[in-house]
RNA sequence: GACCCCAUCGUCUAGAGGCCUAGGACAUCAGCCUUUCACGCUGAAGACACGGGUUCGACUCCCGUUGGGGUCGCCA
């Protein structure tokens, strides 16, 4: 049997971190059994559903690498197929027509409540005749849902779930006006779509229940279910906006890196013994249903910046460049050219250890394009008093004078000089930053000046010790 | 409230009855490295919710309690 799985995203919002992990399960679990991944828009709630929604979806999925199969589909197509299913049920006898009032529905409920009962509707046009039925009240379409027994779901992740069918009512198939709900709509396109295995959030276990006796009044065969468990907040509620449920393009935004993210809701609630570091390769082959953990998870920032740390060292220079660039032509005003490219490309290595995301990659890059006179901060212009700028004219003689521009040449160099003038290397080192970066924090400053070039070091360090003079 | 699910360091987790003196990662703290800041390295602190069973032996199995979460729509 080949696996097939599904993505099943109402559009009413963009795609925040659960559905992106539930998307993420989902994808992993059809690339590890070589099966496939089908994505379906769930927007049969005409008010609620946006096409900016399904855009964002698509983007959020493609930005993290979870390609999917087939075309999409979009539930609202599906309507005949729907209908048709709810009417079979009704000729069946296993569903009927429902009057009731959305008065009378809540009057039920407020009574179940204060006796201390589900609130489930009570069934009172289950049996009844329908001649009985009132004129000019469109009826909405209710599943006869078995009253005895009780129904077993056997979830890959939760294990036997079972419920006494008496906590379960006659759902509703179709509306008043005729459109399919949720529940109807899943069922028959979970089967329609040839469903193998639904992942989904720990949210729709209790749909579970009914989803399978929906199945089974229809003849068809259930999918194998996976609730897993869902992603709280910092509070250890289910994640809403309250919470910043950031959608995965505000990740994006924070400099996360794809993969970074990827990895890191993948160890939310699965994991493959001490394993932390997972690349995407690694993952397709480990994942499967066993493995995921039966507690809700929550979601830590720092940890996956660490992880996204790591990411970035693993990237090669030049994509890390191609991924900061439009932040540093924001910052300069213009198009990198080809030179500060390449500076920018012999910089990464010794700037992609101190960032732990691509916006402060950028921010610490941006003194390499800086054009000159390069801004000097409070702190740095302290590191240039008298002494210093003395010392950085007759540094300027020394570097003149090199045969060579290469790091360990450079660095020779300041240290044999540093030690002529009876100073420790720092009192050389950090005035030289001051000036070549305009800051009191960088790489190396023997790499920053091996990086800068030549040319370009000797005018930052004439541009300082013209500035107050 | 009813029903369903869950329960190991602050957080994510390892743990399938003896391997546990409960391991790893992030965060925290200390030290080393060092021209700065990081990276890296070393070390410290830090958890089996509670109570009963079962067993020669429970973090692991069972029951209960407590706590947390989810669901109870003509939303999905």
């Amino acid at each position: 049997m080949t696996v097939v799985t599904r993505f099943a995203p109402s559009p009413t919002g963009f795609l925040h971190i659960g559905g992106a992990r539930t998307a993420l399960f989902n994808w992993l679990y059809a690339r590890h059994h070589g099966g496939r991944f089908l994505l379906r828009i769930e927007d049969t709630d005409r008010r609620r559903s946006t096409d900016e929604a399904v855009a964002a979806i698509f983007d959020g999925l493609s930005w993290l690498g979870l390609d999917w199969d087939d075309e999409p589909v979009r539930q609202f197509s599906r309507l005949p197929s729907h209908v048709e299913a709810a009417h079979r049920l009704l000729d069946e006898g296993k569903a009927y027509r429902c009057y009731a009032t959305p008065e009378e529905l809540a009057d039920m409920r407020e009574r179940a409540k204060a006796e201390g009962r589900r609130m489930l509707y009570d069934g009172r046009w289950r049996d009844r005749d329908p001649g009985d039925a009132p004129s000019g009240v469109d009826p909405v379409i209710r599943f006869k849902a078995p009253r005895e027994g009780e129904t077993v779901v056997e979830d890959a992740v939760q294990g036997t779930v079972r419920v006494a069918n008496g906590q379960l009512d006659d759902m509703v198939l179709l509306r008043s006006d005729g459109t399919p709900t949720y529940m109807l709509a899943v069922v028959v396109d979970d089967h329609d779509m040839g469903i193998t295995h639904a992942i989904r959030g720990d949210d729709h276990l209790n749909n579970a229940f009914r989803q399978t006796q929906l199945f089974r009044a229809l003849g068809w065969e259930a999918p194998a279910y996976a609730h897993i468990p869902l992603i709280h907040g910092a509070d250890g509620a289910k994640l809403s906006k309250r919470h910043g449920a950031l959608g995965v393009e505000a990740y994006r935004d924070m400099g996360i890196l794809p993969d970074a993210l990827a990895n890191g809701l993948l160890r939310l609630g699965w994991s493959h013994g001490d394993d932390e570091i997972i690349a995407r390769d690694q993952a397709i082959e480990w994942f499967d249903l066993d493995r995921v953990g039966r507690g809700a998870a929550r979601f830590d920032l720092d940890k996956l910046m660490s992880l996204n740390a790591h990411y970035i060292q693993q990237t090669k220079p030049h994509a890390l460049v191609e991924s900061i660039r439009p932040h540093l032509e924001r910052a300069i005003g213009k198009a990198l050219g080809s030179d500060n490219t390449d500076r920018l490309i012999r910089a990464m290595p010794g700037l992609a250890p101190r960032a732990n995301n691509l916006v402060s990659l950028a921010e610490s890059a941006a003194f390499y394009v800086a054009e000159r006179p390069i801004a000097v901060d409070a702190k740095a212009a302290r590191q240039l008093g008298e002494d210093s700028r003395s010392a950085l004219s007759e540094l300027l003689d020394v570097f003149d004078a090199l045969d060579s521009w290469e790091e360990d040449k450079i660095e020779m160099a300041v240290r044999g000089f540093a030690q002529a003038q009876g100073a420790k290397l720092g009192a050389v080192a950090q005035p030289l930053r001051a000036c070549l970066v305009g800051k009191t924090v960088s790489p190396g400053i023997f790499e920053v000046a091996a990086v800068l070039g030549r040319e370009e070091t000797l005018d930052r360090i004439r541009d300082a010790l013209g500035s107050d003079e």
